[in-house]
DNA sequence: TAGGCCATCTGGTCCT
DNA sequence: AGGACCAGATGGCCTA
């Protein structure tokens, strides 16, 4: 028997995948048989936090190792606290997904039937944006340097060159955008 | 079944 | 002071 003790597990949903027919904070804990409401206040967390203290990860200010903040107040309200802070913690979870999903569509991959991990996702991303940068480079006329990665130089002109497009054009179309950056080379 | 990936909880730290 | 951010821990689901 596991100790988060979900009864009937619902099939997984991915917040990045957001199911149309539920809200988001209709999750919120309490709202049915789901752990939040009561897993946040259950013995889980009592001794992790006793054993993180030896970790000596992130050790702050005066006196690594501190006990937390204490805030003085019942047991009752910093469950409620700690219910609080486990639904925004959800919430911003969620909109990290979200924002990992939105990169999922702007980049194109092979498996498209095979939703791309989050690591995937953002070595994706950046090989991607690596690709369209020489590209861009090559079209503008710079040359790139050996190995074909951008210098700063030529990343910081390109830049410039983007952000004026997009004060000039107020649109961010890669189209016009690289019409732009081609008529720019043409001039120079 | 092992390993990868993920959602969630949690407590410490940082920031406003 | 309180919320945001971060990373460790845990357990569930899925696939090879």
């Amino acid at each position: 028997m596991k100790s988060k003790g979900k009864v009937s597990k619902p099939p997984r949903r991915t917040w990045s995948d957001p199911d149309p027919e539920l809200e988001p904070d209709t999750s919120e804990p309490g709202s049915s048989e789901q752990e939040g409401s009561e897993a946040s206040v259950r013995i889980r967390g009592s001794w992790r936090g006793s054993l993180r203290s030896g970790d000596g990860k992130r050790q702050g200010g005066a006196g690594g190792g501190r006990r937390r903040r204490q805030h003085g107040s019942s047991n009752k309200e910093r469950s409620i606290r700690r219910l609080e802070s486990n639904e925004r913690e959800r919430q911003r979870m969620h909109k990290l997904n979200n924002a990992f999903q939105a990169l999922r569509e702007a980049i194109p991959h092979v498996k498209t039937e095979k939703k791309l991990s989050k690591i995937e996702t953002l070595t994706l991303a950046k090989n991607y944006i690596k690709s369209l940068t020489s590209i861009i480079l090559d079209m503008s006329g710079a040359c790139l340097p050996a190995g074909g990665v951008p210098s700063e130089a030529s990343a910081a002109k390109l830049l410039q060159c983007y952000q004026q497009h997009l004060e000039e054009e107020g649109e961010a179309d890669l189209t016009q955008y690289l019409t732009h950056v081609h008529s720019l080379s043409q001039q120079s």
